[in-house]
DNA sequence: ATGTGC
């Protein structure tokens, strides 16, 4: 990656920090960081990145990165950007590699009580059971024709519900609806519906999980009780993505996308940041197939909801609408969207790169469900298994000034390797156990690599989107019991 | 993130 560079950072505010325009940026980068996380982030080179992204041809505004950011492809995990549709472009870079991998939370009327002692033990157990989990995991009773996959790729959680996974009423409390209108399954390749096909309805590894926790404060009196969280109030948090096809679609398409710089005269300071003019060919093809790619994760985490659902009912011996198992809201944090925006007074259409980034929308937003348009839109950032997740909502200053959105989760300070190193020789299992928190993992070296220690304290990232005003906590969730891939 | 790296 050459020399380490020396950033002539500008100090905005305790929150923001600018990276001024030089060399070919076309615009200037803003960091939402405080003095000391920026240390750790000027290590790992990216702002290089968050610079670079500034280069690109159509770019709106500043070129961003959320305090949890860290290094990606390309784009840094944690960074939004728009370009214009009718000058700028998409790329695959800027949304990653797992193509709308996302976090839903649902509510419940248990309470602490129900689930004390060794019981939760034995519900993640359950769960673990349910749901297929781990690399390459895959569900042996479902492997799809294709006619059936096109379906899933078209109609995303919609396909889900209609085949008997969740209620109707799931559909309005998902970004989206739960479905991208634009998706064009015919741009997804054959490799990637063959990695797809017997993968739906699983989780995968890594940091996705299923956790189930509960409301330990409420900030916001007023939106929590809107959003249906009590202090003492079970919830489950899903957060996975499009697993192996998302991740084929993504590498079919750099490939294809590594092309359009010189055929479209695009110069890239990093071929990383492969890309296509939004209104291309190629991008219009990558849209489509990336689209499709996010309704099979919208139409996965639904049947995962399903299953916790069905798992909690044997569990409890109860029905789920008795449980009160109810979706709160289903969030994005992987995905480039056609969006408008209102810039220096002027609507505008854009492709909204969030990638580790989440959308925020402010209170009277059309995109918001009707059930929230009043407060906002629900944030859900998941922290590390062993600290705590928070439920924000969206703000008009992100409308103004992120595109409407916010940070994504607690980002890493150890890269997988060093987490795996620094936990040898301990029992990360027993650790957790002793903080309160109950864990099973389907891979090895799991825990390893998702040890808290991993992680930054999410509070911290919360405290900047705060300061900043681009979100507002409404809750923080503490886990109970955690299943991870 | 990923049928996980050359």
């Amino acid at each position: 990656m050459g020399a380490r560079k020396t950033w002539n950072l500008e100090q905005v505010d305790p929150w923001r920090w600018k990276i001024r325009r030089h060399g070919a940026m076309k615009t200037d980068g803003l960091v939402y960081a405080t003095e000391e996380m920026l240390r750790a982030i000027q290590e790992e080179q990216a702002l290089e990145q968050v610079s670079n992204v500034a280069c690109l041809p159509g770019i709106v505004g500043y070129s961003m990165a959320m305090p949890d950011i860290h290094w990606g492809y390309g784009f840094p995990i944690g960074g939004v950007a728009a370009f214009s549709v009718e000058e700028g472009v998409v790329s695959p870079g800027g949304v990653g590699y797992d193509i709308n991998c996302g976090v839903r939370l649902m509510t419940s009327h248990l309470t602490l009580k129900e689930l004390g002692g060794e019981r939760i033990k034995d519900l993640v157990s359950a769960l673990f059971t349910n749901i297929p989990s781990g690399v390459g995991s895959s569900r042996k009773d479902m492997k799809l024709k294709d006619a059936e996959l096109d379906r899933v790729l078209e109609q995303g959680a919609a396909w889900a519900v209609a085949k008997g996974y969740g209620d109707p009423s799931d559909l309005e409390k998902i970004e989206e609806g739960g479905c991208i209108p634009w998706a064009d399954p015919s741009k997804v390749s054959a490799k990637a519906r063959e990695r797809g096909r017997s993968q739906l309805g699983t989780l995968g590894s890594g940091n996705h999980f299923v956790e189930v926790g509960v409301v330990e404060e409420v900030y916001d009196p007023g939106v929590a009780e809107v959003f249906g969280l009590h202090p003492g109030g079970i919830t489950v948090f899903v957060h996975t993505g499009s697993r192996g096809l998302g991740h084929q679609v993504c590498d079919d398409y750099i490939r294809i996308l590594l092309k359009s710089a010189s055929k479209y005269g695009i110069h890239l300071p990093d071929k990383q940041l492969c890309c296509a003019p939004v209104e291309s060919r190629e991008g219009r093809d990558y849209l489509g197939a990336m689209g499709a790619a996010a309704n099979f994760a919208f139409a996965n985490r639904q049947m995962i909801t399903h299953w916790v659902r069905e798992t909690f009912e044997q569990f409890f011996g109860t029905s789920a609408e008795r449980l009160g198992l109810r979706l709160l809201y289903d969030v994005c944090h992987n995905m480039a969207k056609i969006e408008e925006h209102t810039v220096e007074g002027r609507l505008r259409k854009l492709c909204v790169h969030r990638k580790g980034a989440t959308r925020a929308f402010a209170a009277g937003h059309p995109a918001v469900p009707p059930v929230y348009r009043a407060v906002g839109q629900p944030v859900l950032i998941p922290g590390d298994m062993g600290r705590y997740s928070y439920v924000l909502v969206g703000t008009d200053r992100a409308m103004a000034e992120t595109f409407g959105s916010t940070c994504h989760g607690a980002g890493r300070v150890l890269s997988r390797h060093q987490a795996i190193k620094s936990a040898r020789g301990r029992s990360i299992a027993k650790e957790l156990e002793q903080r309160g928190v109950f864990v099973t993992a389907a891979g090895k070296a799991t825990l390893s690599e998702e040890m808290p220690e991993a992680y930054k304290d999410v509070s911290d990232v919360v405290a900047v989107v705060q300061g900043a005003g681009i979100s507002r906590p409404v809750a923080r969730l503490k886990p109970l019991g955690v299943m991870k891939g």
